[in-house]
DNA sequence: CTATTCCCTACGGAATTTCTAGGAAAAACA
DNA sequence: TGTTTTTCCTAGAAATTCCGTAGGGAATAG
C-alpha cells in the first residue's frame, strides 16, 4: 500500500500537470483544491523539488510548477522517491535491493521468483504511465461519459 | 512491501507444500529449517489455521500440514490474510475497499484509474500462482541449472 | 524595508510491526 | 491417572514508521 505522503504527492503533481507549466501555483492553492494538509504538502513538494520533479520560486508571485514536461514524469519515479522500492520484497527490488536474511540461497528461493514477477508487473504499469498519460486518459473518459449522458437525454 | 509476517507465512507454507500432506511438521521444525523466530511463527500458523489454510493437531505427534492441496492455495489468499489488501490504494481494492477521503469524485480520479491497473496486475500474478506452481517452478529451474553445470564439465 | 512565499530542522503523537512471555487446553503415552 | 508434548490464546514490550505541525530562516517582489 502506498503511503498518504505518496498519494498526496501524486495528487499535487496531477494538479500541476493540468496547469500551464510556466504558471506557478501556491502550496496553499494546491492544498485547498485537493483538500490536503498544507504543512505536510509543503514538505512533500520540497522533497519533489530536491529530486528534480518540480521547480519553485520564492516570494511574491512564487509557487510550484513541474520541472519538466508531464510526459517525462512517471508514476514510478514519484513512488520511488516517496515510498522507496516498488517491489513487494526488498530482495527483488532493482533500485533498492537488499538481501533476505532468512533465505539461504537466493537463486533457489521460490518465493523470490514469484515476487520478481509481481515486481515486474508493478514496475511495468507505474513506469509506463506518465502524468501526461494519466491526464489524457482522464479527459478521454470524461468525454465518453459526457457523450453517453447526452445521448441518454 | 509485504510485512515480515507475510513473508514468514509464505516460507512456512512452502515448506509444508513440499512435504507429504499427511505428515505433520512441528512449529519448531519449520522455524529451524527456515531460520524463523519460533514464537512469531507460532502466531502466524495459528492465523493460517483459523483461515483454513493449514490444519493442526496438538500434543505428542502433533504439528501442522496444509489444510488442502497445494494447488488450491494461492499466494494471493495468503497475502490477503496476512497483510490485507493487495491494492496500492484502498480505493481500488476489491476485497478491502475503502473510499478516499480527499478525492471528491472517485470516477473522475485519474490516480485511481492508474492504480486500478496496478492492482489488477498484482492480483493477476498472486492469484494466478499456487504453492504447487511455485514448487514446480523451483524444481524446473533447479533441474535446468543442474543440467547446465554438468554440461559445462 | 515590508510582505510574501518557499526552505529547513526538529519534534510529537499515533499507529503499526515485530516479536516474546506465560500459561491454558488438548492429545498421546506410560 | 498423571506426565509430556504440542498447539492455542491473550496480553503486551520494544522498536519503527507514519502523519503531520511548529517555528523560524532565506529568498524574492514591489
Ligand atoms: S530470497 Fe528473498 S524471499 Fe527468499
Ligand atoms: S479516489 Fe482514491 S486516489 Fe482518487
Amino acid at each position: 500500500m502506498l503511503s498518504q505522503k505518496c498519494k498526496y504527492a501524486l495528487q499535487a503533481l496531477m494538479v500541476l500537470a493540468k496547469e500551464n507549466s510556466d504558471n506557478l501555483l501556491l502550496v496553499s492553492e494546491i492544498a485547498e483544491r485537493e483538500n490536503l494538509p498544507k504543512k505536510f504538502l509543503e514538505a512533500i513538494l520540497l522533497e519533489l523539488n530536491r529530486n528534480g520533479i518540480v521547480r519553485s520560486r520564492r516570494g511574491r508571485g512564487g509557487g510550484y510548477a513541474l520541472a519538466k514536461p508531464a510526459d517525462l514524469i512517471t508514476f514510478g519515479q514519484v513512488v520511488r522517491i516517496m515510498d522507496g522500492a516498488l517491489a513487494p520484497l526488498a530482495c527483488v527490488s532493482v533500485n533498492y535491493y537488499r538481501r533476505c536474511d532468512e533465505c539461504k540461497d537466493e537463486q533457489a528461493c521460490e518465493i523470490r521468483r514469484v515476487m520478481r514477477r509481481v515486481r515486474d508487473a508493478i514496475a511495468n504499469e507505474l513506469d509506463g504511465t506518465s502524468l501526461a498519460k494519466a491526464v489524457a486518459e482522464g479527459k478521454a473518459v470524461a468525454a465518453t461519459l459526457a457523450a453517453a449522458s447526452s445521448a441518454a437525454e
